[in-house]
DNA sequence: TGAGTGATTGATTGATCAGTCAATCTATCC
DNA sequence: GGATAGATTGACTGATCAATCAATCACTCA
């Protein structure tokens, strides 16, 4: 309602920020709710004032990110650009969140993503779309004739999508270097190896 | 001790059978002791006999077949086989590992590989070690000139070893066909990708 | 000014569960 | 047969924590 500026401090947002690193740091199940809202510093109860139970907390952190990610995959699907680019740029927007907030996508991929059980199971349907579209620009590119066309799509999504996912969780493990350099490297290597595997034409080389 | 037949019941290795069901359909965190000694047929109290905590059943249960594994890598890293071959017995392993006992593997992945907190910390020099085997043959095949030398080994194994865990949990989520068929497919198809996108020279088209 | 609305507090409740332990059972050996 | 050791039992304890709620506070508007 407010634009006024400095008038009230948004506490539904500094308890989900507050959460983003409670959860990184602890876990989900680790943390006890008094620990976010310590981390807020923000009374215990007001937590259940903006959100029904942690649970929610951690759903609505999942959804506000995640639907970011699939309307960015929709729009560069939409582009009339190679497949390499259209990847490279999923590639490039999921490591630049991670660059951005590696906390955010800790949890996300720690405590939902990864998570078969509990939240796992909740977000299926969101996290199903997520390939169901790299699949089809797969697809696609099978259809133009540039990927190999006896390659299931979906498969091919998930591996893509998988090798990405992989190295973020390397950096989150402390596996692999996180430096700037390390990241865009990271970029083209994920785009390179996973197109190099599915393109039909070997790759020209431009060395 | 006694190898006579029928003798005891190995009370033991009922705990860790049932506790692997249990963990597969209620995970860890959310299942009781008590779930476990009941799907075992034992008491509440003889878990603590066998094991000093819930925890403690977990660990055996990875360590045990992951074991199995890194022993395995070895092995096959020791024989005189092109690249692609070995990389070829790797994913074979998994996989066959996944279809002998879908709940063990969906435990180890859900609950320790993909744990960033809790367990995964406990036994990242386990997780660590497999990726550094990996990377190992990598780095052999670029020696030999037949990996791009411009890839990071490290790196590449993770995309390897990451390829094949999205597929399992692909299967273990019900995001991907599972059949007989879908799982021999699923090797040739990761190592087809993976090799294909690392290998220098274009691949020599059979079709 | 003062009534009304919603934000904020934190002590309390109620339930859950990991882990303990004293008692009982079974097998084995002298 | 009876003594010892280990296996097995499950009621119980103690601690933890999510969620509740009655009370207080801060702000708005008439």
């Amino acid at each position: 309602m407010s634009t006024r500026a400095k008038a009230v401090p948004d506490r539904r947002r500094a308890i989900l920020d507050a959460a983003v690193r409670v959860f990184a740091r602890q876990g989900f199940h680790a943390c006890r709710v008094s620990d976010i809202a310590d981390e807020a510093g923000v009374a215990y109860g007001l937590l259940y004032h903006y959100f029904p139970s942690k649970e929610e907390v951690l759903n609505t952190l999942f959804l506000e990110r995640w639907g970011v990610m699939l309307e960015m995959i929709r729009e560069v699907d939409r582009k009339p650009v190679p497949v390499r680019e259209k990847l490279g740029a999923i590639a490039s927007f999921i490591i630049d969140s991670y660059r951005h907030d590696p906390d955010l996508m800790k949890v996300i991929i720690v405590e939902v993503t990864r998570a078969a059980n509990s939240f796992g199971q909740t977000h299926l349907g969101q996290i199903r779309e997520a390939y169901r579209l790299i699949g089809e620009i797969v697809t696609k590119a099978q259809q133009e004739g540039i990927f190999k066309a006896d390659i299931d799509a979906e498969f091919a999504a998930m591996t893509f999508y998988g090798a990405i996912e992989q190295v973020l969780t390397g950096w989150i493990f402390g596996l692999l270097p996180q430096g700037e350099e390390d990241l865009e490297r990271a970029k083209q290597m994920v785009v390179e190896t996973v197109c190099g595997g599915l393109e039909c034409s070997p790759p020209i080389s431009s060395a």
